[in-house]
DNA sequence: CCTGGAGTTGTCCTA
DNA sequence: TTAGGACAACTCCAG
C-alpha cells in the first residue's frame, strides 16, 4: 500500500466544514480523509426521520457535498445501519481510525457507543466530539450532583460558568483518501417529494446550506437582535432568528451562534441578547433532558398523566393537522407549519396548548405530527416543548395555564398579519374580528365574502367550554401522587 | 437534614 | 377601566 491507512469523518447532525471539531480532527491527524454520511434508519431504536427533515436533509447534503468539493474531497453516501456501513468502508479502504460529533437521541448514542467499543477492540481509533452541543449532558449537574429538572437553576449555572470554546476555522485544505468507493446516489433516496411535490412553499422559504445559514444569521443579528426580547412575540413581523433548522442539521454549530451574539453585544441591548441566548440554552436544556430521558417523544416526563385518558378524536386531530379548527391563529399556525415546514414559536405554544387543552388529545399526537412536517424536527427540543406545553414535562406550564386563542389573535396578531397570510379565506375581514369570526356580525362577514361553515369552518369547540373541560379533567390527576415511577 | 424561595411564554373574575 | 389575586400543589435547588 502506497497510501497511509485513512481516516473516516463520519458527518451526521453536523453538516458544516467551519466548526466541526471531527471533521478538524480528521485534516489535523494527517492522514487522508474519507468524508462520509450514513443514512441510518437500521440500527435499533432510530427514530426515523420525518419527511420535511428529509427534505430538508437532501438540500443540506447537497451543499456539505458541494462544500467538500471545493477541496476536492468527496462525500460518500451509504444507506444501512451504521455499524454496518463503517466495517464495509473500513475493510474496503483500510481505514484505520473514525471519527464523528456525537448525537443524543437513544437509537443514535447506543450506535455511538457499540461502534466505539468494536473500533477499539478491532485496534482502530475512534474519536467522538462535542459539536452539535455546547455542554455534556453529563457535564451539567444540580450542586447535590444530579441532572437539572428545572430551566432556571440551569440556567443560572450555565451563565455563571459558560466557557464556549472559540469556533474552529474551516479546513483550507484536505488531503483526500485516493481509493475509489462506491456512493449512493442522493436521488436514489427518495428524500424529495414527488407525488405530489408539496415542498414548493419550504423551497420558497427557505435557503439551505452552511452559507446559507451564516447568511441569516447575519441578517438577524444586524436587524432584529436589538428588539429580539420584544418582538420576538409578534409572529406576522418575523423577526426571530430563524436559526432552528440550520441548528436541527448543523449547517451552523450553537458555539458559533453563542460567540457571533456576544460579538455582537455592543450594538444589541443588553437584556435582548440574554433572551436570545436563554433560547440557545433552552436547546441545551432539551438535549439534557432527552439525554436522562431516552424516552423522552414517548414517555410522560411526569408519570402522573400515564394514566390519563386523552380523547381520541381523530376528526378533531384531523381538523387540527389540517388547520381547520375555526380558530384562525390556531389554523394560521397549522397552514404555516404545513406550507413552510416551520411555524413561530409564540404560535407553537398557542397550537400546541390547542390540541392538548381545548382538544384533550395526546401531545404525543402533535408531537408526532411536528416531527413529520418540521424542518427543524428535533430529537430533543420538539418533545420537550410538547411536554412543556402539555404540563407532563420538566418544568412545565401548570394545567390551568390555557391559552385563549381568541385574545393571542389579539395581542400579539394584532393587525392580522399573520393570520390573514395563512387564511386567505379571512383577508377581508376586519382585523378586530379575526380573533373570533364567528362573533362578527353578518353584514360584516357578508362584506367580507365569508360564510361560515362553508369558505371557513366554525370553530370545532366553544373556548369556554374546552377550557372548563380541561380544568375539570385535568384537575382529577393534579395533587395525586403517582408513585415512585422508577 | 432542614428551610425557604421559586418555578418561560396565562386567563378570568372581582373589587 | 384597571389592577390584583386565584387558579394546586409539588418538587426542585441552593444555602
Amino acid at each position: 500500500m502506497s497510501d497511509a491507512p485513512p481516516i473516516i469523518c463520519w458527518f451526521r447532525q453536523d453538516l458544516r466544514l467551519a466548526d466541526n471539531p471531527a471533521l478538524t480532527h480528521a485534516v489535523e491527524s494527517g492522514k487522508p480523509v474519507i468524508a462520509l454520511y450514513v443514512h441510518d434508519e437500521f440500527s435499533p431504536d432510530i427514530r426515523p426521520m420525518g419527511a420535511a427533515q428529509k427534505w430538508w436533509l437532501h438540500h443540506g447534503l447537497t451543499d456539505l457535498a458541494a462544500n467538500l468539493q471545493t477541496l476536492d474531497c468527496p462525500l460518500n453516501l451509504k444507506s444501512g445501519a451504521a455499524e454496518d456501513v463503517l466495517r464495509e468502508i473500513i475493510k474496503e479502504s483500510g481505514a484505520d481510525a473514525v471519527c464523528w460529533n456525537r448525537c443524543y437521541a437513544l437509537g443514535e448514542q447506543n450506535a455511538d457507543r457499540a461502534i466505539k467499543a468494536w473500533l477499539k477492540d478491532d485496534g482502530c481509533e475512534a474519536k467522538s466530539f462535542a459539536g452539535i452541543i455546547i455542554h455534556e449532558p453529563d457535564q451539567v449537574r444540580t450542586g447535590s450532583d444530579r441532572p437539572y429538572r428545572v430551566y432556571t437553576p440551569f440556567w443560572k449555572n450555565l451563565a455563571e460558568n459558560m466557557q464556549v470554546r472559540a469556533p474552529l476555522p474551516a479546513p483550507g485544505a484536505i488531503k483526500t483518501h485516493s481509493g475509489n468507493l462506491t456512493s449512493d446516489s442522493l436521488d436514489h433516496w427518495g428524500f424529495l417529494p414527488t407525488k405530489p411535490d408539496w415542498s414548493a412553499g419550504m423551497a420558497n422559504a427557505w435557503e439551505i446550506g452552511e452559507k446559507a445559514a451564516h447568511k441569516q444569521l447575519d441578517a438577524f443579528l444586524a436587524d432584529n437582535l436589538h428588539d429580539y426580547d420584544k418582538a420576538r412575540d409578534n409572529p406576522g413581523a418575523d423577526c426571530t432568528s430563524r436559526m432552528s433548522p440550520y441548528l436541527r442539521h448543523g449547517h451552523v454549530s450553537p458555539h458559533q451562534l453563542w460567540h457571533a451574539c456576544q460579538d455582537e453585544g455592543r450594538m444589541a441591548d443588553d437584556h435582548a441578547r440574554t433572551v436570545w441566548m436563554k433560547e440557545l440554552v433552552w436547546r441545551e436544556f432539551s438535549y439534557h433532558l432527552l439525554n436522562h430521558n431516552p424516552r423522552l417523544h414517548e414517555r410522560n416526563f411526569n408519570a402522573r398523566f400515564d394514566h390519563f385518558s386523552w380523547r381520541r378524536s381523530q376528526a378533531d386531530l384531523r381538523a387540527w393537522q389540517k388547520g381547520q379548527t375555526g380558530y384562525p391563529i390556531v389554523d394560521a399556525g397549522m397552514r404555516q407549519l404545513w406550507q413552510t415546514g416551520w411555524m413561530h414559536n409564540r404560535v407553537r405554544m398557542i397550537v400546541g396548548s390547542f390540541l392538548v387543552k381545548h382538544l384533550l388529545v395526546d401531545w404525543r399526537e402533535g408531537e408526532d405530527w411536528f416531527w413529520e412536517t418540521l424542518v427543524d424536527g428535533d430529537p430533543a427540543s420538539n418533545p420537550a416543548q410538547w411536554q412543556w406545553v402539555a404540563g407532563t414535562g420538566a418544568d412545565a406550564a401548570p394545567f390551568f395555564r390555557i391559552f385563549n386563542p381568541i385574545l393571542q389573535a389579539e395581542k400579539f396578531d394584532p393587525k392580522g398579519t399573520y393570520i390573514k397570510r395563512f387564511v386567505p379565506e379571512l383577508i377581508d375581514l376586519p382585523a378586530k374580528h379575526l380573533g373570533a369570526p364567528w362573533n362578527a356580525p353578518e353584514d360584516v362577514l357578508e362584506e367580507a365574502g365569508i360564510t361560515l361553515g362553508e369558505t371557513y369552518p366554525y370553530p370545532i369547540v366553544d373556548h369556554k367550554k374546552a377550557r372548563q373541560r380541561a380544568l375539570d379533567t385535568l384537575a382529577e390527576i393534579s395533587g395525586k401522587s403517582a408513585g415512585d415511577g422508577s
